[in-house]
DNA sequence: GCTAAAGCTTGCCATCAGGGTAAGGTCAAG
DNA sequence: CTTGACCTTACCCTGATGGCAAGCTTTAGC
């Protein structure tokens, strides 16, 4: 005896929200829900955890590509887990690229700041940085 | 005598796309470009130069609203220094939480990453990790 | 039983900073 | 005069959501 729940207690549950969880079915990385007489999506336990698994998945910045073949991988018992770690490693030097390209725009914009005095004068090192 | 160039010079110039410089017309960041009688857009030296200015904002981050804020100051002669440095260190604020994020992102994955062994067995942390 | 509120449905538009493409006008070199 | 490079506008696409509207369903109160 299945608990079957309504996408906004699903949405509840998984911290995802509503339109999210029907974007991603949309989006193929669910099979469609089963609905009501009315129309209603349902939701049972395995989806319910399903949905958590790509919140959490989201949650480490893994695009919605790499969240559906994380999504493959977790269903295919014949998996290895060579590939998910590739996976996830492709994805940390994508993380650890946009983190240095930050870092340097904090870095410049760090030196333009604090050459500056921040005054009522006209004069700023930070236009005139910009300017460059 | 001022020299005049069509969009594609100015292009190469600053580094932007024409498409861009279109971009930044139509958001009101530069006043229309004067055109020739065939509807080709000119830009003189000052131009360019702003232009470069909106290029070096934008390598920085700054998001076309806050470019937009920056040349109000910049050409503005009544400006205060105080009111470029509350600009630059408000956006040198959002860079450092998003470079937080990014840091606890790749931290999880990294802690995932290396308890999975990565190897022919399906067996895999990371994926229990995303299960949780 | 009626009514109002809350919840669900689909569909469309907006974001942000562009890229791509198409269809057409213009200009310069050969 | 033709060809190719350059310019014009207009439209659709991206990614991952948020928001709104119009309409149906379910639930709760009275």
């Amino acid at each position: 005896m299945t608990t079957l729940v309504t996408i906004g207690q699903a949405a509840k549950q998984t911290g995802l929200s509503a339109k999210m969880i029907r974007h991603y079915e949309e989006a193929g990385l669910l099979k469609k829900a089963n609905r009501t007489d009315a129309g209603y999506r349902l939701y049972n336990s395995q989806q319910l955890q399903q949905l958590s698994f790509i919140k959490q998945a989201r949650t480490l910045g893994f695009s919605i590509a790499q969240v559906s073949s994380l999504l493959d991988l977790w269903r295919n018992p014949q998996r290895s887990s060579k590939e998910v770690k590739q996976l996830a490693e492709q994805h940390l030097d994508e993380i650890k690229q946009k983190v240095a390209e930050l870092q340097q725009m904090q870095k410049v914009l760090q030196q333009l700041a604090d050459s500056c005095c921040g005054d009522d004068q006209p004069q700023c090192a930070i236009l005139d940085g910009l300017q460059r």
